[in-house]
DNA sequence: TGAAATGTTGGGGCG
DNA sequence: ACGCCCCAACATTTC
């Protein structure tokens, strides 16, 4: 059969909601055939790993929000809930596709589902839409991956050319196909709906994102280097859940600020995000299991009324339940405040990082495979380039030093109202006749830490 | 992108 | 003036 110049490319969209900096979608219009962009709605692939509460209600914003940008373009988003294989077999047989486009996603059951995808239709194309650098492309000079994140950034940082973000493609010709409605796959929380904190917190989209990188560069980036580690300030950029959704691209963002001289800090977050998705692909058990084989030795706790506690933030520890309430409300958490509170979860509770990371999976809007995984790690000590297991977090310390006014812990704990500032880190020892309705703290900091460290040297002992 | 324990130093009070 | 002690303040080691 000839080329035939009228059958339609799909682009499939997926954490790449957005018409600017979209390889995929620039490089199908310009072959000049018809477009279908496609959404499916795939919750068998990813197993485990299905999106969480939260994330599907960001989703189902920002496909509205993609869908109202294309037809702007005279376009639209076809949406499909199913299995990805068949919907495309389907598709491919009733309209003559004549190739698949996407950007690359790096979760193991996406690589292994595209690879199936450019199986059925070999003239298929991906691209590169969602990280500065390939993994495959940043080695050591053993040519083996990096296990450290300092000399892979300086690495990255030697690569001459990273692509200028590309602009929105002109107008395309799209063709029409059927398309099932949004609402019907019932993203929204209902019975009950707990969404109204994620929408007073946030707007979505890619025009939504692209303000809010504005605001930072303009507001925030300048003394984002102190800054962002005090979390009463909103002084990080809040890009994460628009990064993980691909509503705004890593080269949008490196291209913006890379010659603002106080940027470097902001571009090592960046960073770490690379090395993340740098981890998961060398190592796709990494939501799963400790990177560091001697740690599947760790008999954490089962204690399902602790893990509750700390869900529902009511440890008793106030920068802890703060951040914990911060979540459940907005379903987002300062960066400082993770790692206060997942350290908490493992170190003083002695819960595996795993029932961590599932609870962030359900509850983040920017819960992302890579970040929370390679993060999860990273506090437990287990990860590439982890913290030491013997580093732990002094929540009261720590609550101290980066929330000396307890601003941030009365903002999302209001039974602390009226705590002086004395006491607002260890209300448990201020006066009785406050009458707190505040828990006392579940565990002794100072005795889950010598547990802990105990522990530590078992492990260590066993594997030299 | 810790914190606690332990070690060292140096100024001041005091006999 | 001198030695002794105390103890902040800072530095180093250890977990």
């Amino acid at each position: 059969m000839a080329k035939n110049t009228t059958s339609p490319i799909i682009v499939l969209f997926r954490q790449d909601l957005r018409l600017k900096d979209n390889p995929a979608l620039t490089y199908a219009c310009q072959t000049g055939q018809p477009i279908i962009p496609l959404y499916i709605l795939d919750d068998e692939n990813p197993g485990k790993w299905r999106m969480g509460g939260a994330s599907r209600w960001w989703l189902h914003h920002s496909l509205i929000s993609l869908n109202q940008n294309l037809k702007a373009k005279g376009s639209q988003l076809f949406l499909y809930k199913g299995k990805t294989l068949e919907i495309i077999s389907g598709l491919i047989q009733r309209y003559q596709v004549a190739a698949i486009f996407w950007n690359r996603c790096y979760e193991p059951y996406a690589i292994r589902l595209e690879q199936k995808i450019k199986d059925l239709l070999p003239r298929s194309q991906s691209f590169n839409g969602s990280l500065l650098f390939e993994p495959w492309e940043i080695l050591n000079k053993q040519n083996q991956p990096f296990k450290i994140f300092t000399p892979f950034w300086n690495r990255c940082m030697e690569v001459e050319s990273i692509d200028d973000p590309l602009p929105e493609p002109h107008r395309f010709i799209t063709k029409k196909i059927e398309s099932e409605s949004i609402d019907s796959w019932k993203l929204l929380p209902y019975h009950p709906d707990w969404s109204e904190g994620l929408r007073k917190n946030w707007d979505v989209g890619e025009k939504a994102a692209h303000a809010k990188f504005n605001h930072f560069i303009n507001r925030s980036l300048k003394t984002y280097d102190y800054d962002r580690d005090i979390p009463s300030l909103d002084s990080t950029s809040l890009l994460s859940p628009h990064l993980h959704f691909g509503e705004i691209s890593p080269r949008q963002l490196f291209h913006a600020t890379k010659n603002i001289p106080q940027s470097d800090k902001f571009l090592s977050e960046l960073g770490w995000r690379e090395f993340s998705y740098y981890q998961l692909y060398y190592f796709p058990q990494l939501p799963e299991q400790p990177w560091r084989h001697e740690f599947s030795k760790f008999r954490w706790e089962k204690n399902p009324s602790f893990l509750k506690k700390w869900q529902k933030g009511e440890t008793g520890y106030p920068i802890v339940d703060a951040g914990m309430r911060q979540l459940w409300e907005t379903g987002w958490m300062h960066n400082r405040v993770r790692m206060i509170a997942a350290s908490f979860l493992v170190k003083d509770l002695f819960l595996s990082w795993q029932a961590g990371a599932d609870w962030f999976w359900d509850t983040l809007v920017d819960a992302d495979l890579a970040n929370n995984s390679a993060s999860w790690q990273w506090i437990a000590g287990c990860g590439f380039d982890a913290a030491p297991f013997f580093r732990i977090f002094n929540p009261i310390l720590q609550s101290e030093k980066f929330d000396p006014d307890g601003v941030y812990i009365k903002r999302w704990i209001p039974e602390l109202a009226k705590v002086p500032k004395a006491f607002i880190h260890r209300p448990w020892k201020a006066s009785p006749d406050l009458k707190l309705c505040y828990p006392s703290p579940i565990v002794s900091h100072d005795q889950s830490r010598k547990r802990a460290l105990e522990a530590f040297k078992e492990i260590k002992k066993d594997y030299r």
